[in-house]
DNA sequence: TCACCTTTGTTAAACGTTTCGTTTTTATTG
DNA sequence: CAATAAAAACGAAACGTTTAACAAAGGTGA
């Protein structure tokens, strides 16, 4: 039923090992190239990827792990590298574990005893014990958009946007636009990237003399919340804060999901942007240029954090690690919207 | 070095046989599943998959096939079906094809002969010759999203969203708060989903003695286009239609793309929502709640759409095609929103 | 022409499972 | 207790490749 390489192999009188060889790419004669391709053409042959990856343990398969697919913000990085690992012949497998860590463990147990040539992670948080592992089962992994806490003891390759500069771009625009008193709305997550935006606003407002104080860092221990809960928390917080005394003229969001909270607690105040508040966010959002006010942000380049990754895994699973470890970052652009007031011309 | 069933068999003084059936549910002895399991707990046996594909020809791997992982509206659904399929040790590989027909031809053939034992379609338009190809092969499929427009003569398992009531619903919403000149906004394509959803909207309308006129359906035959370059185009149809005399007092956008370009038009020509203009979609973002004036939608259950794909690609996995073929039409939920005057009261 | 490389091809043994046909063990019955 | 049936375990042969180790063919220079 089944068409083998033994068929091409009959029907061209060549023997399996020289029709191997060709779809190994490895150089044979010409005429029985030439043999070999018709006969694969008129049999209709495709090579048995099972087969192929017991005899030669090459799995040519790489993994992205996400915490959380339903988050829709990644889907242009995963889509990027699945077409560049395509077109490498690879097969890519995307494994999310929804913040479950049980399930992640597996996850991370499945991709070493499946011989994954290599693992693209996206981590929600601290990932350090499975980089580990999977480092010392032989697997390359490149880390995205964070930067694990034990990097200096236990390297790794890192691709993530230039966190800092980005922030603090945004937080100068701020000040350039006379706020002083602004307020810090983060995601409540135990995050460096998080931790490093914030860093960058606070160390911007530090040079110019003021000392942040109504920031909203991450209080407690991290516990897994769904989105729309971290949502809705962050439409609290902002409420509360608006609502104080003396409340800050300006919100700087440190991604777009404190953004929707963030603007969720504004649109239910009545609030005007900017004539009431300024908004900035780190982060983009295809709505943000589309909405009534639109969002002064800055935009990660996921197309290239996602080829850089890429390349970079690429490099690694060929065996070359003369560079390593990469700490790659990517810049980001800003996209100067209409959320944030000048409060000196008063427009 | 890795361990093998043959090395579980050694260690339990058992054959590989008898390993192999306790790995496939088969039963065996009560004591000799206990030395079984004590053995792959202590040596750390984990199944080569490869092997056991090769051998069993068994795959346990369905496929997601999606037109562009780019545009992450469907993240919620793929992360649904990853999980289900995940909990029943399947596979899932999901690939796009960034609307390359080329490349499309590729991964069916590639999901064929592959063995997948199943696949998810996501697709963009017409995709009636591929599913046709793949049930010819043996290998059940599920149509998301859209109804293949030759189901009649070639039948196929489909999940979609109640796109014909869901419209219904927002244009009812739209005539009852006395908009009787609206203009529907579409995205560039020929695509059965989006013309289900225009034609609800025209049969209330027509309903009520008004015939619409102003739609702005796909003029020409498919050209794939970047979806930013779609949201422009749309942007510019839509300001067109806003700057005629007698502009419609309200737009119904027919899916998010096309509200993204709608929303910029609005914005760009500075017309407040809902006093200057009244806006429905079909479908729901994040950020429609958290809009300055959110956003009066419904929400496909991408959940449930996601669900019902797995249970009954898993059913026609197993064998069961005594419902075949099943068209699951799946609720929608309504939204309610600020952004539709009510033109009797004037608010 | 011969010895010696190179190049290209071949044969056959893996790879780690499942499964078929058979044998052994256990349970059942007269 | 022997005879038989049923259940469980076994041994070995697949599955479709790749890849050693080897052989043959073709070139090259003395």
């Amino acid at each position: 039923m089944k068409v083998t390489i033994k068929d091409i192999a009959k029907e061209t009188g060549l023997s399996t090992a020289t029709v191997s060889k060709y779809l190994n790419n490895i150089k044979i004669q010409e005429n029985n190239r030439i043999l070999i391709e018709a006969a694969i053409e008129k049999l209709g042959y495709r090579p048995n990827r099972s087969a192929q990856i017991l005899r030669s343990k090459k799995t040519r398969t790489i993994g992205i792990l996400i915490s959380d697919l339903g988050n829709y913000f990644w889907g242009s990085v995963i889509g990027t590298i699945s077409h560049y690992f395509a077109s490498q012949q690879y097969t890519v497998i995307t494994r999310s574990y929804s913040f479950d860590m049980e399930l992640e463990k597996n996850v991370i147990r499945d991709i070493i005893s499946q011989n994954f040539e290599g693992l693209i992670m996206l981590p929600f948080n601290n990932c350090d014990h499975y980089y580990k592992l999977l480092q010392n089962a032989g697997i390359p992994v490149i880390i995205l958009d964070q930067l694990p806490t034990m990097i200096q003891e236990y390297p790794v390759d890192c691709v993530l946007s230039d966190n800092y500069d980005g922030s603090a771009l945004l937080a100068e625009h701020l000040y350039q636009n006379g706020h002083t008193n602004i307020c810090i709305l983060d995601q409540a997550v135990n995050s460096h990237t998080i931790e490093v935006r914030i860093k960058a606003v606070k160390d911007v407002y530090s040079r110019h003399g003021i000392n942040l104080t109504t920031c909203f860092p991450c209080p407690e221990p991290f516990i897994f919340k769904e989105t729309k809960d971290v949502i809705l928390e962050n439409k609290q917080r902002l409420c509360q804060i608006l609502d104080s005394p003396d409340p800050p003229t300006a919100v700087f969001f440190t991604n777009y999901i404190s953004a929707m909270g963030g603007l969720s607690a504004v649109n239910s105040l009545g609030l005007n942007v900017p004539d009431d508040i300024s908004l900035v966010c780190f982060d983009n959002d295809p709505l943000f240029r589309a909405m009534h006010t639109s969002m002064t942000c800055v935009a990660q380049d996921l197309t290239s954090i996602g080829i850089r990754a890429s390349e970079l895994l690429m490099q690694r699973i060929s065996g070359d690690y003369s560079d390593f470890p990469v700490t790659e970052i990517i810049n980001v652009e800003f996209h100067s919207g209409k959320s944030v007031r000048n409060l000196h011309t008063g427009r």
